[in-house]
DNA sequence: CAGAATCCTTCACGATACTG
DNA sequence: CAGTATCGTGAAGGATTCTG
């Protein structure tokens, strides 16, 4: 529309961005990668030689809901990271594993994993002492 | 008691160990690092030279409400990622930066933010192929 | 400028029950 | 065994208003 004024063309352009961020498909897939259940499904599979049943999943996370393991499977069968085989034997059996796109992944969670746990300490301190501020106020 | 049945026990096992797993401090830690505004507040520090205001972050993390961005920071003080200055000045002045523990950081979650820009097209064409298998069905 | 406080909605997640 | 389907709730998070 060329009768649009400078104002509303400006206006559109900031909506669309705002829009395009929200919706920015970068920032979307690190939301995927930056969730809880996530980071434990990939690591177990990282930590384990060949592929895990489903059951073996649920029995190593600990706390996940099949609910929750079904749907993180899901998704991340869905973005080729994790690889599902269905081996039509009664009773069924499913295996998951990584794919290559899941091992370029893996190793960067595991970093953050071991991050937590090396640093778990140095963590708890800073707690202390910012509670230990805050309550002498 | 040794009355307990074998189902009993197990049920009372299951809960503990549950409970244990709920309150793992390492595994709490893991999904606070594992928390979208965490990655981009530790990411737009760690991609900027000198501490940054809060507006500026409010700014370049764009999406964010002021809400969220003074809980992330919060917790994050709290967990000595990063360190919080106040200059008392009218209008007041807060900057934010990086503590050496957020530097040790820092890195891991920009790994991870930089295979999600990498990798998008992949991911990308791993989804379109899953739908349409699905949608063939 | 840099928040704190409040309200309100949505939806993520867990618990439960059922199926091939 | 490996899920799917449904329901209820608690909490996350956005919008808004107020303050030092």
């Amino acid at each position: 529309m060329a009768t649009m004024t400078a104002a509303q063309r400006r206006e559109q352009a900031r909506f669309a961005y705002d829009a395009f961020l929200r919706e920015c498909p970068t920032n979307q897939l690190l939301a995927r990668l930056s969730d809880k259940w996530v980071s434990l499904v990939v690591s177990a599979l990282a930590g384990h030689e060949g592929p895990m049943r489903y059951s073996d999943l649920g029995r190593k996370i600990a706390g996940v809901s099949q609910k929750m393991l079904t749907q993180t499977l899901r998704t991340l069968e869905r973005d080729g990271i994790v690889a599902r085989t269905v081996t039509p034997s009664v009773p069924v059996r499913v295996d998951y594993e990584l794919t290559d796109l899941g091992r370029s992944l893996s190793g960067l969670l595991l970093a953050v994993k071991d991050w937590a746990e090396t640093h778990m300490d140095e963590v708890a301190d800073a707690r202390e002492t910012y509670d230990a501020a805050a309550g002498a106020a």
